[in-house]
DNA sequence: GTTTGTGAAACGATTCACAGCT
DNA sequence: AGCTGTGAATCGTTTCACAAAC
């Protein structure tokens, strides 16, 4: 299983979510075609991304539904959970780990940084806020593989350094720059006021 | 000017944020070269991207920082100031509000919807919340082109419904479901939870 | 008859490479 | 000499279309 295209692995995602939908209305199985129509694809689409991992499916049938959900959990590496450093205790961290969803999916916040000695110690959601100069020591003690970077622009770069010195192989940026990291570390961005300029664009360019 | 990528739009923005910097370090010129490399791209790729709206570059000296800088705000559409509806006071509608971010970018948030009757009538930074079921009229009073979508994933496509009724023409949807719209309205859907299981995925295939 | 799995074809995006301007 | 702008080549992704399985 080699060179699976990242458009591949975002579908894979929502395919999940749809399949444990199906699942918990107690459909048995499900076509390609009728998962293509939620996801926006087309079913050849559907069968391609599935064919990167095997062959799931029965001919004139479908999908078994319950058997997909647990083979897509485990293509996607959650069939087992993800401890999670937080770094930036502001406004969109607060959001992050109030937030029920990803500890759903199996990303569990063990730990929260921040470099404002007014956030240092306060309780947040049964975590404390440690010392962001603390970074190293935290994660050598209790280490972890991926990090959420929720931290102004100016200070993603210097802490994704850290992160990836520490040992860190996934970054998750929610900041709209591009971070620069060694080849070992993954590193997904997430800007909300980029795909706002995007939607600008269309709308001006129509 | 037809056919541009989503890719490209996306770099734009990226390169967009560079020039910003170069202007207030004062650097008057740049190459497609030093841009790209802070973009994580090639400087082929740069010109290739800025080709589709025109020849801005001089030949053996780069492209001039200020004027650049113009032309993207007017390529994006951020030559004007957008004016968004927020739907969904909860946690992530409060980060997303309170983020300075988007009104420096020309993104104002001006008018805040929940159907929480708790929340109805609550102030949020000058604005009052209000209450969902007055959705259609407020945007009748005081139409939006672009509204966000911060939102329990159940009632993200019934409210996508009836936004794109009332005439909105974008929708950015923070939540993990794919959204059936119009085709022409303008859909751009971020969940970092897929993101993290991207990387979740990464990390296990490797 | 229905739906999968998959090579082959079509399409789209990126990279190459070089002529042309400064 | 340096760097842009752009056709041509390459690479990757999506769509087509059909044989095989149920």
């Amino acid at each position: 299983m080699r060179k699976v295209a990242e458009s591949t692995v975002r579908r894979l995602s929502l395919y999940l979510r749809f399949l444990e939908e199906f699942d918990a209305r107690g459909v048995a199985t499900v076509s390609s075609g009728e998962l293509a129509s939620r996801g926006g694809t087309t079913s050849a689409q559907v069968r391609k991304d599935l064919s990167f991992f095997g062959s799931f499916g029965k001919r004139g049938m479908g999908y078994a539904v319950p058997e997909m959900v647990a083979k897509l959990r485990e293509i996607l590496g959650l069939g087992r959970r993800w401890p999670v450093a937080l770094l930036g205790a502001g406004k969109i961290g607060s959001a992050l780990i109030e937030h029920h969803g990803f500890r759903e999916r199996g990303f569990d916040i063990v730990a929260v940084f921040d470099n404002d000695p007014r956030k240092v110690g306060t309780a947040w959601n049964g975590l404390t806020v440690q010392d962001e100069a603390r970074l190293e020591a935290e994660l050598g003690r209790a280490p972890v593989e991926i990090a959420i970077l929720a931290v102004p622009a100016e200070a993603a770069q210097p802490l994704a350094d850290r992160l990836a010195a520490a040992g860190v192989t996934a970054i998750l940026n929610v900041a709209p720059v591009q971070l620069v990291v060694p080849p070992e570390v993954e590193v997904k961005t997430v800007s909300l006021a980029m795909e706002l300029e995007g939607l600008s664009f269309a709308l001006t360019n129509r």
